[in-house]
DNA sequence: TATTGTTTACTTAACGTTCAGTAAGTATGA
DNA sequence: TCATACTTACTGAACGTTAAGTAAACAATA
């Protein structure tokens, strides 16, 4: 089964948003690249919020059902949060354009349905807040406000969005593993294992 | 002396700008908040471009210019770098309608001059590249790969225009402290010395 | 199997509004 | 009388959206 004529649509205006902007995006680019004509995309969508918003929900969607497998799996708050980040970032990798225009769009759809969006938004950042908490209360991290850090956590991972190029140096597992370091040897109480030094670290076995 | 009309024209823009975006935002809508018709504007710019660009150039400028005091001053590298996430911080209480619509709009300048804003910007990235790499240079900070953790630095920062709020339940001072603490922590080689606080610690006297 | 009706996926043509920008004129003060 | 700081009145283009129509595929019936 082919891919249906919605999901192009979304695909191909999820790409034009990013490239130009929601607003400097015409219906007529839309429709030029479906070659179709402008009007034929109203035999889909009511308006072109709806555009917008049917890519913001399925940018968040996704990222919030990745997040709960990954907190329904069975491993340790460490590793939970290595995978968290991994699948935050892996989400600019796989759906650049999606997630990309969710975050940098977002604030053009009507008050109502970016509400909801935002809710949406803050249902996912509560993943990060539950794995820090209990690192805490497990006497894994330090005491520190749970939630400053999840807005850090966040605006690091958002903020890919300036600068993520699939074409750049690193993979997006690489990056999520640089942040994972920085975000973990922020929070811990005691100070990681020292790796021994320069052996192998192609595949860390490191646990702690 | 009172602020100038052109200073008086930016803060207005910057207002609205940032309120309903740039593309939202009409040449009435600004002359309308100065009690002045749309023409008068064109009395003082020649597009509403010049309008996005005094904005994001005025911002980031700020920026570099209190980034190169501080790295002028005599002060360790750890101090350093608190003193440039607190001003970087600061500004978002400072001049918040500036910063946000900088971050948030400067996409919407025209190729050329949106180019020279990001130079701009690089520029004051720079500045966390120096101090981390002394940091390394001298055995303070861990081996790392500097510029993904200035990203991750401005991302933080930077993600603050999505979040902050100038009556929230922390001031500027109180964010950038907690952000500086967990890059600190995030970056140091040895663990920071715990407050003695009561008993002496009792682990980690292994240094490395 | 031919006829008729219905649905899908569009098209052409145009409407109505918005909005950046301009031309030309004017009041005020030095 | 000249510059400053506007005003009124307008232009031209862009753009979201709608109306009305149609070719082709499909379904129902006779």
């Amino acid at each position: 089964m082919n891919k249906s004529r919605w999901e192009e649509i979304l695909a191909v205006s999820a790409r034009l948003f990013r490239e130009k902007g929601y607003r400097a995006t015409t219906m007529d680019d839309i429709a030029y690249e479906l070659n179709v004509t402008k009007p034929a995309l109203y035999y889909y969508i009511k308006t072109k919020h709806d555009l917008l918003y049917a890519i913001c929900e399925s940018a968040v969607e996704q990222l919030i059902e990745g997040a709960k497998q990954i907190m329904a799996e069975e491993a340790g708050i460490e590793e939970k949060l290595r995978r968290l980040l991994a699948w935050h970032v892996s989400m600019f990798s796989a759906n650049s354009d999606m997630t990309t225009v969710y975050l940098a769009e977002e604030s053009e759809l009507p008050e109502e349905k970016r509400k909801f969006i935002r809710s949406l938004s803050r249902e996912y950042q509560d993943y990060y807040r539950q794995l820090l908490q209990q690192g805490i209360e497990t006497g894994l991290f330090r005491e520190m406000e749970v939630p400053m850090v999840v807005r850090a956590i966040s605006g690091m991972c958002n903020w890919l969005f300036d600068w993520y190029r699939p074409d750049g140096k690193f993979s997006a597992e690489e990056i999520a593993g640089m942040f994972f370091d920085l975000v973990m040897r922020g929070c811990l109480k005691e100070q990681p294992e020292r790796k021994p030094a320069r052996a192998a670290r192609k595949r860390n076995a490191a646990k702690v």
